[in-house]
DNA sequence: GTTGACTCCGTACTTTGGTACAGGGTCTAG
DNA sequence: CTAGACCCTGTACCAAAGTACGGAGTCAAC
């Protein structure tokens, strides 16, 4: 990796757009100031690895402002911090997914319905969705 | 129920805010046009119905461009688009779940890994995601 | 009549994570 | 030198679902 890149091959190399790098330096994730070549600026391994770094959070499940935080921490000195991040969006997870499940029994249960009656019989989807059923 | 109600008793019947009965109409969901009574519009059961309709429906974790279409359908004769908008919400719910137990499993490896290695190493987390893990 | 709650209309704003310009400048291969 | 790709800056826009005004008018209880 050649320690002067810039903007567009730092995008590439991390597979996002120029337009979402400068997103994240206008929102403090990345550095704006920097090295210049001339009037470009160009970057080099630690701001591939920090961009790098936002794109594996973020498919974690991390927000931008949660990696923010992630990014202010110290891996020798901060691991209770990180473990608790972590554990907050473990719950948060969780959460999402017992959510999703209850949608999903229900769905599950009218469309089951559904299939168990005919026409002419009004469908048990609208409804329910009406308030209409019992 | 009255026959008569304006926006705000409307909306407070159905748990929501005036803007977003408002809103509704704007996107079509709810008539504009009705009744008034002198100078304010007022709604009777028909448009509590609907507006309960929606609130429904989102709760089932349908959009609001997924409910006009929910809504512009008969309960007599609609049963077979119903039950497949009901299925294709089903199929996102899944899949929403599945990609939601990858990300809480890779959370929780990185946590696991954390509660098992102690200072001095470095925080297993912030290595990861900055790429410096194996 | 007065006043306060409410309604209407139209426009702007919020959140989150981008994405797209416009206008002007820079860089480099040919 | 030229031309095209790229960079920079700043502003606007998008999606989705609201939410908040401002300004003006209405309604009903007192």
């Amino acid at each position: 990796m050649s320690s002067e890149i810039t903007i567009g091959t730092l995008a590439r190399s991390a597979g996002v757009g120029v337009e979402t790098v400068r997103y994240y330096q206008r929102r403090g994730l990345l550095p704006t100031a920097g090295t210049k070549k001339g009037a470009f600026r160009v970057y080099g391994d630690p701001e591939l690895a920090r961009l790098r770094f936002i794109r594996r959070a973020q498919a974690l499940g991390f927000k931008l402002d949660e990696i923010a935080s992630l990014l202010a921490l110290d891996e020798e000195t901060d691991r209770e911090s990180a473990r608790a991040l972590a554990r907050t969006k473990i719950a948060d997870v969780e959460e999402r997914i017992r959510q999703l499940q209850s949608v999903h029994s229900a769905l599950q249960e009218l469309v089951s319905c559904c299939e168990h009656t005919e026409a002419p019989a009004p469908c048990p989807i609208l409804r329910t969705l009406g308030g209409e059923a019992d």
